[in-house]
DNA sequence: TAGATTGTTAATCGATTAACAATC
DNA sequence: TAGATTGTTAATCGATTAACAATC
C-alpha cells in the first residue's frame, strides 16, 4: 500500500469507544477473553459491524474458536484512538458547562488533559477548578503559542463564540470541540466538532414519540 | 397514504436543527427569503440533501425562482421538530454538569422544559437553581407519576447510573438523555439517547490527527 | 474430528448526489 | 421569454449485513 488509506470511515471510528467501554466493563467482570460476538451483543451491533471495524483498528489477530484477549484488545483499540499519548487542550469560557469539564475525571482516560481555563469575568479569573488555573482571555493567546497547544474546547455563550473562534485560531489551535449552539467559520486548516444539543435531542424526541404511538 | 411513514431518515432528523439554526441566524440578518441552496451553504451541506430534508419534513411549497418565506420554513420546521408543544422533562443528578443544563435557558427554544433536578446529596437539595427545585431521589417516582412526565436528563456519576436509570424507568419515564459514561440498559419501551463524550473526541482527534499530518 | 470463531468477500440496503422536468 | 429554483426521479456511492472459507 503506498500512501494508504487517509481515514477510517467516520462510522467505525464512532463504534470503537463503545466496544472500548463494553470492554472494560467486562474485564471488570473478570472476563479474559471475548469473542466479536459477545462484543456485537454488548455494544447492541450486527457482528459483522464488530469484526471489521476491529480489523480496521489493525487490533491483533484473534484465535478461531478462542477471540481476543481482553487486555490485548483493549490495549490496541486505546492505542489506535491514541489515548496513550496525551493531548493537551485549553478550555474558553468557565460558566457551569466549563467548569463541569473542567472537573471530569474521565478525560485523562482519552488522552485529554485540559491545562487551564481562560474567562473575561474576574469572578473565576484566578481561581482553580480541578486543580486548574483560570487565566484572563488576554493571555489565552501566549499561552497556546508557548505550551504549543493544538486543541481547544468553547464553552462561551453563544455570542461571544465566534469571536473567542477566531482568537483561537489565530492563536494556532487546530482543532475546536465547540459546545456551545453557535454555528462556528472556521479555515479549512482547523478542525470543528459541534457538541449538537438540539441535534440530540431532536432525535431522542421523536424515539419518545413513535413509542408512544405504538401503544 | 395508509399508516405511512414510521420514521423521518436519522440523518434527515439530524440535520434539521441545524438548517434551523442558520435560518435564525440569516433572519436575524435581515433575510426575507431563502433558497435550498442558500441554506446548503450555510449548513455546509448538498443541496439536493436539504432539497430532501424539507420535503420529508413536510416544509411548505417553496416558489420556484424565488425559495421559501423565512417564516414560514421556520415555523414548519419547529412545528416538525415538536418545538411547539413543551415536553417535560427531570434531571437526576445535580453535579456540575447537570446544574449547568439546568441553567440552560437555550431549552426553552426546543420545547424542552426541565421541571426539577433530583439528587442524594443534602447540599444541594432543597436550593433552587435557575428558578427550579432540587429534590431528594426519594421524591422522583412519586413526581414523574404525579406530573406525568415522559423524560428524564441523567448527568449522575457513572457509578449511579443504571440504578438512577432503572428507577427512573419503574417510575414511568420512556425517554432518557444519558450524559454519564456507562452503557445503559432499558426495555425496548423506553428511548435511550447517550451523549457520547468519547465518541465526539475520537472523530475531532482523528481529523486533528489528518490536518497535522498534511504540513 | 467436530465445531466455534476469525477475517474477508459478496450481496444488500440506504443515503447521498446528480440530473432534469415543472414552474413561476 | 429567459432563467433561477423547486421537487422528484435516477445514478452513484458507501456502509451494513450475510455468507463462507480458513483456522485452531
Amino acid at each position: 500500500m503506498i500512501d494508504s488509506q487517509t481515514s477510517v470511515a467516520l462510522a467505525s471510528l464512532k463504534r470503537l469507544p463503545v466496544y472500548l467501554k463494553c470492554l472494560k466493563d467486562m474485564r471488570k467482570d473478570g472476563v479474559e477473553t471475548v469473542s466479536s460476538v459477545a462484543i456485537a451483543a454488548s455494544a447492541m451491533v450486527n457482528q459483522s459491524v464488530v469484526k471489521k471495524d476491529l480489523s480496521l483498528a489493525g487490533v491483533s489477530e484473534g484465535k478461531p474458536r478462542v477471540g481476543y484477549k481482553i487486555d490485548e484488545i483493549i490495549e490496541d483499540i486505546e492505542s489506535f484512538l491514541g489515548y496513550n499519548n496525551t493531548k493537551d487542550a485549553v478550555l474558553v469560557g468557565v460558566g457551569r458547562m466549563g467548569q463541569a469539564l473542567m472537573s471530569y475525571k474521565g478525560f485523562a482516560d482519552y488522552g485529554l488533559n485540559i491545562i487551564a481555563g481562560f474567562d473575561i469575568c474576574d469572578k473565576v479569573i484566578g481561581t482553580r477548578i480541578n486543580g486548574k488555573i483560570v487565566l484572563p482571555v488576554g493571555k489565552l493567546e501566549s499561552a497556546v503559542e508557548k505550551l504549543n497547544v493544538k486543541m481547544a474546547i468553547l464553552t462561551t455563550p453563544a455570542d461571544n463564540a465566534q469571536i473567542m473562534c477566531d482568537l483561537l485560531v489565530k492563536a494556532g489551535i487546530r482543532a475546536i470541540w465547540n459546545f456551545t449552539p453557535a454555528r462556528l467559520e472556521v479555515p479549512p486548516t482547523v478542525a470543528l466538532k459541534n457538541e449538537n444539543i438540539a441535534e440530540s435531542l431532536a432525535v431522542l424526541s421523536s424515539q419518545l414519540q413513535q413509542i408512544l404511538k405504538k401503544e
